[in-house]
RNA sequence: CCGCCUGUAGCUCAAUGGAUAGAGCAGUGCUCUUCUAAGGCAUUGAUGUAGGUUCGAUUCCUACCAGGCGGACCA
């Protein structure tokens, strides 16, 4: 229907020699200005040396010659708007079209385009906290939005289950713990978290001790540290490896049950496991990176380590900081494994295309503090060509953190998200326990999927289990609401329909309020094509809302269900169109609607 | 010191350069013999500061102020 119209209006402005590009339909905030708007005429009166208001009734009267059928009036208001009203039987086909079950896919037009959406990526013996709740909730979201606009989508959970941090936790183990015992007891993930942050308590101590001689020995314990890891990467020590794997199987059973918990699912790879760090540090994966940044003559010895510039040798004209591929010791960084990740990824999925062929974007749905570094990352791959500017996608998010500062695992100042959706469960729980667990789930995560802002967020218990007003359980609310009363409907034998006569749109009963509801209705595509776009998932959230609000206010005034009442079948119907709708979008953000609430 | 991000109501958030800046929470006053009140109705209240571009600026540009995050061997 925005198709058609659209086509129509750039066929009545081109015959006034206005450029098509600068035609845009927008959805008015005002119900009163219609269903579309336009600002064609605004926009381009400057240039035509004419009033806005008189160039808009040119395009209008050309506009008239072929005025589509679904397009009831067209008017011209304020300083230069014209705005369109869709007729009833356009409407009424839409809501049709619902009841009768839209398709899975909204649109295609992701159709041959592939996706990788890398997201959650926690780290291994660390704690899953709100941090990686956020890129978890997001990045899901945002994998669900691009399938349903028909994209291939590959979900990759980027674990990070390799780096320095390892060769903390094994020196810890070897001093103060008991792999065997720690697997076989409770709570083995915080074991080693305590272990993990046992190791920077005893680094700390000493370094901040006037003893020398325990001075070195923090200096000591860090380099024990470091040695581990290398030789980790080595492979030489059987042992250490497979402390490490029964790290990585302790944290990933942890893992599993918290995307369990949260209805959040990745494509498996390499048996049940995802691919992490790990995967990319052998010498096939490394070499291929070293031998491309070579060809093109971007590695260069600096400060011991290879790195890749950005600009040139004077930093007065680095467009970035430069990236470091290769340490001093020889070793792998984040780096390195990142873009033997995405050549892996191109050459798995997509490929490298001579001149921007290549078909594959990634996104890393990964925190805002990591900017900079995908700015080189990104920059690097470009020069590579093996990316072009769309094709790498960086979507950031604000930190949670503290009042009084930012969360670290180090300094066991952490909200391990057990905790926090036990107690939002609880909580839950005392309105109805039947469905506390959905509605918990839907509460944390509207929380996150509301908000477009980079800025970080307070954590704030009461704020991140929010079930009143605008949060997740009010549109499970609504939705459950709606099918209450189809079930009562459906109870007293009444069928929903929208009109009596053949065409249904003309004779359809008259309630504003459903009238409204249904052209918000038509609004639901492009909304999900926009969200998608953009990859902002809020865009859907905030549509929710909106959509909630309409039938919530319509709901409180009108009994719908009374077999006496002639416009009940009418009322059914958008009732169910709504409940539809609702549940579709609630999808598209994971958010699961319970039978009762 | 440099770079990036963010400043909207008491609080948490909206607003593809558009029309009267919207919600929720909190406050105030209503509203349940009803399809579940986790609801509805009404009401109070805001674009950090100073310029600029534009027919039109919360949005774009410049400067400043405030907060956050980064800035070569952590990820």
């Amino acid at each position: 229907m925005k198709n058609e119209l659209s086509a129509a209006l750039i066929r009545a402005v081109s015959e006034l020699g206005i450029d098509a590009s600068s035609v845009a339909l927008d959805f008015p905030e005002n119900a009163e200005h219609g269903d579309f708007t336009t600002n064609v005429a605004m926009v381009n009166a400057k240039k035509l040396d004419m009033n806005p208001r008189v160039l808009a009734e040119k395009i209008v009267a050309e506009f008239d010659k072929n005025k589509p059928s679904s397009i009831k009036s067209v008017s011209i208001a304020g300083p230069g708007f014209i705005n369109f009203v869709l007729d009833v039987e356009a409407v009424s086909k839409n809501t049709q079209e619902i009841l009768a079950g839209a398709p899975t896919k909204i649109s295609d037009i992701g159709q041959g385009k592939k996706v990788l959406v890398e997201y959650s990526s926690p780290n291994i013996a660390k704690p899953f906290t709100v941090g990686h709740l956020r890129s978890t909730i997001i990045g899901d979201s945002i994998a669900r939005i691009l399938s349903t606009l028909g994209y291939s989508v590959i979900r990759d959970n980027h674990l990070g289950d390799w780096g320095t941090q390892f060769g903390k936790l094994l020196v810890a183990i070897e001093k103060w713990g008991n792999l065997g015992l720690i697997e076989k007891g409770e709570d083995p993930i915080k074991k080693l978290v305590d272990l993990y942050v046992k190791f920077h308590d005893e680094v700390d101590r000493l370094e901040n001790s006037n003893d020398d001689k325990l001075k070195s020995e923090a200096a000591e314990l860090e380099k024990l540290a470091r040695a581990k890891f290398q030789i980790l990467e080595a492979g030489s020590d059987q042992k250490i490896v497979d402390a490490w794997k029964i790290c990585v199987d302790i944290s990933m059973k942890e893992f599993a049950k918290i995307y369990q918990r949260l209805g959040v699912a990745f494509d498996p790879k390499r048996g049940d496991t995802q691919i992490g760090e790990s995967f990319f540090v052998t010498p096939d994966k490394i070499e291929p990176v070293i031998e491309a940044l070579d060809s093109k003559k971007l590695l260069k010895k600096s400060e011991g380590a290879k790195v890749v510039f950005f600009g040139g040798d004077d930093p007065k004209k680095w467009k970035y900081p430069p990236l470091i591929i290769e340490k001093s010791d020889g070793a792998s960084i984040y780096a390195t494994r990142d873009l033997a990740a995405d050549l892996y990824r191109l050459n798995t999925y997509g490929s490298v295309g001579q001149n921007g062929g290549q078909n594959l974007t990634i996104i890393n749905e990964v925190g805002a503090e990591q900017s900079l570094y995908f700015r080189q990352l990104f920059e690097t791959e470009k020069m590579l060509g093996w990316f072009t500017d769309s094709g790498r996608v960086h979507v950031s998010h604000g930190l949670y953190r503290f009042k009084e500062g930012r969360m670290s695992t180090r300094k066991g100042k952490i909200i391990w998200l057990d905790d926090i959706l036990d107690e939002a469960v609880a909580r839950a729980s005392k309105i109805n326990a039947e469905s506390a667990e959905d509605v918990a789930v839907a509460a944390i995560k509207f929380n996150d999927l509301k908000r477009d802002s980079l800025q970080d967020i307070v954590f704030d218990w009461d704020e991140m289990m929010n079930m009143a007003g605008d949060s997740g359980p009010y549109l499970q609310y609504s939705c459950v609401r709606a099918k209450a009363v189809m079930e009562k409907a459906k109870g007293l034998g009444i069928v929903a329909r929208i009109g009596s006569g053949p065409g249904e749109g003309s004779t359809r009963p008259k309630i504003a309020q459903l009238d409204l509801l249904e052209r918000y209705l038509l609004r639901f595509q492009s909304i999900i094509e926009f969200a998608g776009a953009s990859y902002k998932p809020n865009i859907i959230a905030n549509y929710l809302i909106n959509l909630a609000a309409l039938f919530n206010s319509f709901y409180s005034q009108v009994i719908i269900a009374d077999v006496k009442d002639p416009e009940a079948a009418y009322k059914v119907a958008v009732t169910q169109a709504f409940a539809k709708t609702m549940e579709r979008g609630l999808d598209l953000l994971g958010i699961k609607v319970p039978k009762k609430m």
